[in-house]
DNA sequence: CGGGTCTTTGATTAGGTTCAATAAGAGTGG
DNA sequence: CCACTCTTATTGAACCTAATCAAAGACCCG
């Protein structure tokens, strides 16, 4: 499974001697490599007092899609950091079945759940070519002790991973399956502008399968939830080419207005339910239900 | 809401002197107050290495139920731990809406979600009365930079809570209703095994509403499932008191066996369906599915 | 071009919510 | 101590959302 190529060279890490600046990273002995202040922008941490470390160097790895980074149990080393490219972070339960948790892109860290019980508790896959930044966890709180700023973003950035898991909990526990997938693709779009690229205009990178499983719903669902938000004009979608042309709206929306296919249905409700006699429905809601 | 209590006593931390021991802590001024060494038995930290810090106390604060421990936004400065009581962290929404995040209880972190935003994005409330200790989060990495293990600890009980989200956001995604009941029973109980009590027989010390919002359904269910179980002999319930029959059942369940009133439902059903015109069900179940 | 995966759409059904009514406690104050 | 109220819990009936089952179309890659 490639996994490798992640391991044998966990050794020779410490080493000066930087060469030609690369896009973010430098080459040497043939492999890309980032300093540490190039890893705190990465995290959007505010390093800068971070002294020049240029004997600390973080290695690169390239996976290609498919490609699993750590498989669920394997001891627990490394942090990982997404330099470029898509992942998805999956739990797999005791009978085998997958569920999505996390998509990590550029800037984020992810392997944090393998701190605890010293192995990871789920599996990491790339869904594209990715370019991921080895941290060397004990490495990486070996500088917190020296570098204050540092060690605070370590936490900080635990949090945060911590704060939307509450938040993904809160949405699964509380908003309708289009909520759902609205809101997931308004964290699409702001991450997507995040990293430099157009939060209108997107490409998904991962099938109606993995965002169902990651929203709690079946593909079917997603599926016509896209469909449905189509129609009314809040989006344009074409297989995985998304525009997102009402982004208000989609932040604010928590049930769908009623619609072509919608009064066709409740048509049709209504004439089975006069059929046997009862009162015809009274659920008329009201426009675009917002906040 | 009696918040300056907590405040009042942020300064003098740091004073040697140590009196007569009582259950978990020492009295000092009046005041319950626990060492280093006590707080990481609390925590299920494998501390023992950590040197007598005579000179390093934390204070423990009282809170009766319905109080609150912080509130959403308020600064954050500490971090707490559970040294008797019940409580409830709970997330709340732009519109209002309040989502139970955890029950915290003894030996148990809460207020870390504080640490990225510095200030706590959720709110803490004692559901009974509660003793909490303080934790200065600053002396508390402080002390992470000169006791390695402690250090260790730190991230690894931040991992844990990260880990245990996961599990929540899994369980909301994939499991039914009574699956849900059923798991949230069983951790209950192996919770209050953990901290000495039964783990066959306890009360809850929370509202059906609560539950129901910690695990994504309504009040209303979380009785359905409790009754339903209780029918088929897995719990015995009477109001807030709980007792657990089948464990192993508890663990496994995914859906109900067909029972007395679901076949009556399932009459019903296909007398309206025959009533006009359709085919008969045939959705016949299996005895107790488990996994 | 053909076989695979991914997506869309329709029809049906099941599981959970909602609404409503009742009951059971827990305080509270006369 | 008992009535009164407020919160909490139980149960039933109707309804509705999203899952399931099914079929067909689109896309990709060798």
């Amino acid at each position: 499974m490639s996994l490798t190529q992640v391991h044998e060279l966990n050794s020779a890490l410490a080493s000066p001697g930087v060469q030609s600046p690369v896009d973010a990273g430098w080459h040497r002995g043939g492999k890309l490599w980032s300093n540490l202040n190039e890893v705190c922008d990465l995290l959007r941490i505010p390093s800068g007092l971070v002294g020049t470390d240029a004997d600390c160097l973080f290695q690169h790895v390239q996976f290609k899609a498919g490609q699993r980074i750590y498989t669920l149990g394997q001891p627990f080393e490394m942090l990982y950091i997404v330099n470029s490219g898509f992942l998805k972070t999956v739990l797999i339960d005791e009978s085998g079945n997958e569920q999505v948790l996390s998509f990590p892109m550029k800037g984020d860290l992810f392997g944090i759940d393998g701190i605890h019980h010293r192995q990871y508790a789920s599996e990491a896959v790339a869904l594209s070519s990715c370019d991921v930044i080895l941290m060397p966890f004990k490495k990486f709180t070996a500088l917190g002790r020296t570098h204050a700023e540092l060690e605070t973003a370590i936490y900080s950035v635990m949090s945060r991973e911590l704060l939307r898991e509450q938040i993904m909990v809160s949405m699964l526990g509380s908003l309708s399956a289009e909520a759902r997938v609205a809101r997931f693709l308004v964290s699409l779009s702001e991450r997507f502008a995040e990293m430099g690229y157009s939060g209108k205009q997107f490409n998904l990178r991962m099938t109606r399968h993995e965002i169902g499983s990651y929203l709690g719903l079946t593909l079917e669902t997603v599926s016509r939830a896209f469909s449905a938000f189509n129609e009314i004009g809040l989006i344009s979608v074409e297989q995985r080419a998304i525009g997102i042309k009402d982004l208000q709206a989609l932040k604010t929306l928590r049930r769908l207005p009623p619609s072509r296919s919608r009064a066709k249905q409740e048509a049709a409700n209504a004439m089975k339910r006069s059929a046997i006699g009862l009162p015809s429905a009274s659920s008329s809601r009201g426009p675009v239900a917002v906040a």
